[in-house]
Formats: structure tokens, sequence, C-alpha cells
DNA sequence: TCCTCACCTCAGAATTAATTCAGAATTATA
DNA sequence: TATAATTCTGAATTAATTCTGAGGTGAGGA
């Protein structure tokens, strides 16, 4: 689950990042437009947070380019005004929720969960895929009764197969789905094969089948039965 | 235990929130509408009382968008007139109780307990988690006939547990529950390690079980037997 | 056969949690 | 008010867990 974060202050945008990240997000974060434009273009995040107020320009062009060229990204504005009309303009510009400054942690957190639910889950809870039942929000993953424990990587793996079913995935983009912020360019993604095995092991263990099938020289395709 | 306090008058705005805080609240409040609007617009309270006669509005006004948005947050009318018609008119808008200027503050405090009481607890003084006994209200908690004696933190991190049960919940969102009013941004939240290490120490030696299940890399999960 | 890539194992690096402690802040008491 | 006691907070240390990358093996394709 991956988050872009556009925040011009720093220390906020420490804040929320740290917040975020404990409560199992993948974060990136950009201080102005330039660098949220650059981003946004060029991967797609689950969720977009975007402070209108930016040094090099409004916030607002950001969500049209980004409903544009990403139409399942969710976008939740964050802006210090609070004046009805920021609120609207937003939602008219395709933004999904609006948060006024300040607000706590823990609120924006449930507005994330909420939208996510609703985009990617059809606003079910639970993800069922044969006998493994997942549960993104609590980050649980159950077999047949019986509770897996992954670590953060491991279901961040799992969860994006899941979203990617019955599509080829590559190494690089698994990768750079569960990669944090801005390790400059990292070209050996060879850490992917040991959380795939420790996954795949666990969740053999518990009784699950493999649905993951390794597309040779390509990446990783995951096919549940119909 | 958190409250919005919504008052204009600062005298009295002051000494409602020191006697909330003496009796364990974690306390929040804004002078006006527009404040107000703000606060609850971006956090779940427990609880809210207002004012109605606001300088750039009417509490109604909160009362009504408080009730769309956070169903689940009690609300306290506190008005200067006291006219049936405000009183009904409250009511209707959707606030669950009403307390006439002037006031004494154990009677609010005594309101606030009960609409608490009903909302969460489903009328009951105390809940029960196996062997441990809490006691809300009185801030108390027993095992086996015996007091526990927490502090402040210690009481509402058990709480806060409790509330979030069999939900896994990350350390910055305790940090932000238990922190009160406005600190701003912390991003240092190690102090938790230690009010957690201090209730666990406390409660298991008074035979009490650690349900508190530390979820690597995520947060904590508080999970009662069956 | 040779080469590439998947996959495994393993150990050190990095991160996170538990524990301890001392000074700061708060609260209670004289 | 001054003093003592308690509680809170953050830092330092240690322990536990997870992440990452290197090296090696073997399978499949050219």
């Amino acid at each position: 689950m991956k988050i872009l974060l556009v925040e011009d202050e720093p220390d906020l945008r420490k804040s929320i990042k740290i917040f975020l990240y404990q409560d199992g997000y993948v974060v990136e974060s950009a201080p102005d437009l330039k660098g949220a434009l650059d981003k946004s273009g060029s991967f797609d995040y689950d969720c977009i947070l975007v402070d209108i107020g930016l040094p090099d320009g409004s916030g607002m062009d950001l969500i049209k380019k980004v409903k544009e060229t990403h139409p399942n990204t969710g976008i939740i504005v964050i802006s210090a005004r609070n004046s009805l009309d920021d609120k609207l303009q937003g939602l008219e510009q395709g933004a999904d929720d609006y948060l006024a400054k300040p607000f706590h942690l823990s609120e924006l957190n449930a507005r994330i969960k909420a939208l996510i639910r609703r985009r990617n889950y059809a606003g079910r809870k639970e993800i069922t895929i044969n006998e493994i039942i997942v549960f993104p929000e609590e980050r649980k993953v159950m077999i047949h009764g019986g509770e897996v424990v992954l670590t953060r990587k491991e279901f961040d793996l799992l969860l994006y197969f899941i979203s990617n079913k019955n599509r080829v995935v590559s190494k690089s983009a698994i990768a750079e789905h569960l990669k944090g912020d801005d390790n400059g360019f990292d070209d050996n993604h060879d850490f992917i094969y040991t959380h795939l095995k420790n996954m795949r092991k666990k969740i053999e263990e518990k009784g699950g089948k493999d649905y993951i099938e390794t597309v040779y020289g390509i990446g990783y395709k995951f096919r549940p039965q119909e």
C-alpha cells in the first residue's frame, strides 16, 4: 500500500510520514508541486495526500493531472484554509476527501483506510482467495481458520500480488512497490527472492496453496483458481 | 477518553477544562464555531460539549455536522438561554443531553459519564476482560479482587487497548491518543515503551495475564481470550 | 556446452522493541 | 509557599526480529 505525501512544511511532512509508516504504509514524499508531478507521473500510488498551498503552485493542478493519468489513485486534500470554496473546488477536481488543518493523524489514517477500502475492495474488509483470507486494514492473513503471521514486507508482497492477480508483475515493479522513499536507484532487487520464499513457506505451512506462478525471465503471476 | 469543549467565554472555558482534566479526560477546546468545525471534522471525539451562543454562529450547526460525520460522538449542549425551545431544538438536531447555565461542574461531569457509559459500554459501569475488571468512570482496575493502581497514562493506555481490542494499534496512534492539546506534531513516541512496560508489570504482579501482543514493525494488539 | 536467471542458504546490517535509568514536570503534602 | 513524592518523558543500552545482499546450485533455453 503505497502513499505519496505532498507537503511543504518539513516538520509536518516528517511526522505524517512516520505515522503512516508505523501504520504499515509505504510512504514517499515530495515538498513541492514539481516533485509531486514527477513522482506521480512515474508511479502508480494507491493514495496521494496533497496540501493545496504549495510553494511553487497549487495542489489543484496535481489533482487534475493525476485524475487524468491515474484515475484509480485516491486523493485526499489537506489544506490550512478551511474555506468551503477550497473544499468544493478540490472535490470538483476529483479529490476523494478533504481534511482541514490542523488534524489528528489518526483521523487521517481513518480517512485513508476508508478511501482505499472504497476504491479497491468494493467496500469489503476482507479479500478471499480460495482458502486464503486477507484483512488489509489489520494486515492479517487467515488460512483454514489459522493466522499466518507475515512480516511487513511479506504482507505487502502478498497484497501486491493479489491486487495484480492474473497479471505478470516484474521483479523490479515489485521491488519498487515494496521500497519506501527515495533510495536513489537501487538495481539489486534480489531481496525479493527471500521475502517471496519466506512468504510461500509460511503460507504452505498453514495449508495454503501456492498461487504464485513464476514466469521465467519476466516475473511472477498470481493466479488463483476460479 | 477525549472531549472537545466549545465555549467562547475564556474563564469558563479554562475552568471547565481544568476540571475535566482533573477528572481524567483528555480535553481540547475551541472558542468559536469555526474552530470547532475544524477540530470536530478531523478527529473522533468521545464527547463534545457545545455552547449554543457562539460569536460566529450557532452551535446547532456544529451538532448537525457532527451527527452526520461522526454519529458515534456524544454531544451535550450547554446554553445560557434556558428556553424550552433551545433545548428541544438541540435534542432534535441530535444532541444527547442539555445543560442550562449556570451549572455545577460536578453536574456536567455526571452527565458526561452517563453519556459515555450509554454510548460505549452498553450502559454498564464496568468492563470485564477475563480476570481484569475496569471501571472507566472511577479509573479503577481490579484483578482477582485486588486493585491495580495505575497512573493516568497507564490507565488511558489500557482503556485505549480495550476499546480497540483485536485491532492493531500503532505506536503513533497510541501516542496521539495519550497526548492532550495541540502539541503540534511530536514524532518521538518512545515514552510509550515505558508506560507499556509499567502497565504490563503492574497487571502481571496482580496475577493478570498479558493480553497485549506485539506486532513487530506495526504496533500492538490487545487480544483477550474468548 | 554455455549462459542466464530462479531460487536457496546464510550471515551481517538495519530496524524495532524491551528494559533501565535519570532528569523534568507535575501533583500532593506539609 | 516550599518541600516531598509521584509521574512523565526521553535517552541509553541491550535484546529480538527483520531486511538485505552475496555466494552458490541447478534448471532451462540458446
